[in-house]
DNA sequence: CCAGGTCATTGGGAGCCCCAACGATAGCGA
DNA sequence: TCGCTATCGTTGGGGCTCCCAATGACCTGG
């Protein structure tokens, strides 16, 4: 088979098309690596957004990350099972859960950050620095689309 | 309200977040638009690279795609009961179906890439003809990490 | 003929995303 | 105080993408 198996030009040069492929593969490289400490993207991603935000709401959170609040709750029972956050009833608005960054949450955020960086260097590992910031700055343009303005006051 | 649900820079920093986010977008984009045909995505793209590869077997198909084997056998189902692509045993390989554009695919297929485009568009509306191409380049350096080869040999 | 590989198909399952509903709570106006 | 509206956490259902395994039919090489 000197047969090109090889992808059709007309999908490929969609954008939706390549996005979904790289996706999918930053997807896999990053769970592979989160996989050694027992964690998913989401996993890290909420424990890494709980140490930016502070005690927060389970809801800020989910918008904070586009996380379904449904996803919001398993996720959370998995790292307060593991000791990695704490969930404490919000005093001032106590249909919230103040979600927090245990200590155990901090060592295994900083783990998870530096495999998480491993992976992503991978991800790019065929694009210069300078390319890589120029492909962060195209993907914010176009995942910014979406979410126009939630202006938060510069000086909180 | 002053809304800091603002999302987490060190999340928002990982290229892999990113590119979940940019593709989570460009999906929903260009399932809204082939809905309007009673179509998904990976049935326009089926029938994409089969206009492009001829009568094709569901295995090269799918590796084409990246689309696994059990998934294609349902999407092949849907698009030959829709009566856009023909289903026909491979005479010089029985267990192989050649997968062929009817003429009817061929016309979805018209209206399918018209949809497509305009999905993209929407989604890259906020780059330039420049900046879009950038990013093409970009991804497909990425994605390119992963099939190494499949050396189609020009001397063939 | 036999062994190993490929092909289409079927099955199970994980992970991410979307929608809908519920009880509990908060905030507001009457 | 009583409703009304909205939000919060939770539960449930479902769809789409991706991965792994197995089967019977079929091709190739020995």
């Amino acid at each position: 088979m000197s047969e090109t198996t090889r992808a059709p030009a007309r999908i490929r040069s969609l954008p939706s098309w390549l996005l979904g492929r790289a996706a999918a593969r930053g997807h896999r490289l990053v769970a592979e690596a989160l996989a050694q400490v027992g964690m998913r993207m989401m996993h890290h991603a909420v424990l890494s957004a709980v140490a930016e935000l502070g005690p927060v709401s389970q809801a800020d959170l989910g918008r904070s990350l586009s996380i379904d609040p449904k996803d919001m709750v398993a996720i959370l029972n998995d790292l307060q099972n593991d000791g990695l956050v704490t969930r404490a009833p919000d005093a001032k608005d106590r249909r919230k859960n103040a979600i927090a960054l245990s200590p155990s949450g901090k060592r295994r955020l900083i783990q998870t950050e530096s495999l998480g960086r491993e992976a992503n260097d991978e991800l790019t590992a065929a694009l210069t620095p300078a390319e890589r910031t120029q492909l962060m700055d195209l993907l914010v343009r176009i995942v910014q689309q979406e979410e126009p303005c939630t202006e938060t006051g510069p000086g909180g």
